[in-house]
DNA sequence: AGAATACGTCAATAGTGCTGACTTAATTTG
DNA sequence: CAAATTAAGTCAGCACTATTGACGTATTCT
């Protein structure tokens, strides 16, 4: 035995199908839908020396204008140092500005600019007209289906803290 | 003037709504079912020093046995360079083997070995599971539509190469 | 024979994320 | 009031994924 890998190596032919119980069609189409959805964001991000992180930072910003950094961090689930760079390009370039909190001045209050609101505007636009497209190609269900499914594909735990409301306490007291 | 920054510094504090025309609800909500969807197997993959990246390869490897290196490249949308770390790493591991094309033998036809196989059933059996559990948490709708809306969300000129059924030519001749 | 193709590989770079450690300022607590 | 805690910022180092460009080798096509 001249160094055989011990392991049965032999290539397996057959095609994993739904079968197995597990759907890989759906698994698969997420992964081609969710990859096509942040290409034209991604794209455009580019011409700013941006990336999807700072994407999102600007979408959450100008959905609940006044996060505060440790709310901000709670809803992107990402840390503290990841954030720093993002954020700081963010306001450098005057997308985003920062207020100290009223009530509590450690705070740090996230606010976009009239920059930064148009940005966000723009990067979302294509975002919504593919979104709005497949919603009519569906034959059956509508908006609220698609809605509902995956507000459901959300962790429970986080489902109450992403409520489909803008308003969620951060903005408005 | 002491270094104002010319720009209109001033901080909106009005939440974007979905009234600008744009859905930042569902493009959201995308966002955070995307993010979930792959927690799992992300955790999983941790453990063997395996990244997202390795979890698509042995995706379509699985689903479509005897891929040529080039095709793969064409689904996954990366470069060779990009592809060829995370491919070695798997065939070195024993989950991927590579059988020299039986018509071209430039070609290199990948196929799972069993281990291979059963890692990515291991991987996707919670996601299919979300999927199910979300599923099951719509009203109106069914799985039919899910998978309509997911597929319009892909690039049209992708929707044929990715068709929902496993015999793709590349395993089957 | 020469061009094109399939694959592999080397090197450098970017973007996003992580951990750990430490500082400053402000608030809370005892 | 002094001490502990909290919010935010920062420095350093590392991992993973992906990029571009260049080059080598084997094989097939013209």
């Amino acid at each position: 035995m001249l160094k055989e890998k011990t392991g049965d190596e032999a290539p397996i032919r057959a095609a994993v199908a739904n079968e197995d119980g597990i759907d890989f069609t759906l698994i698969e189409l997420f992964f081609f839908a969710y990859r096509d959805f942040t290409s034209d964001p991604d794209q455009m991000l580019a011409d700013y020396g941006f990336g999807r992180a700072h994407h999102r930072v600007l979408h959450f910003v100008n959905r609940r204008p006044g996060l505060t950094v440790a709310e901000l961090l709670d809803v992107l689930k990402i840390t503290k140092q990841s954030l720093a760079r993002v954020l700081k390009q963010l306001i450098d370039t005057g997308h985003i500005v920062q207020l100290q909190g009223p009530r509590d001045r450690r705070q740090r209050e996230l606010y976009p600019t009239a920059k930064g609101r148009e940005l966000s505007l723009a990067l979302s636009r294509p975002q919504s007209r593919r979104i709005q497209g497949a919603l009519m190609e569906m034959e059956d269900a509508g908006r609220k289906s698609i809605e509902q499914f995956l507000k459901a594909m959300v962790n429970p735990e986080l489902r109450a803290q992403i409520d489909t409301d803008p308003s969620h306490g951060a903005a408005e007291d």
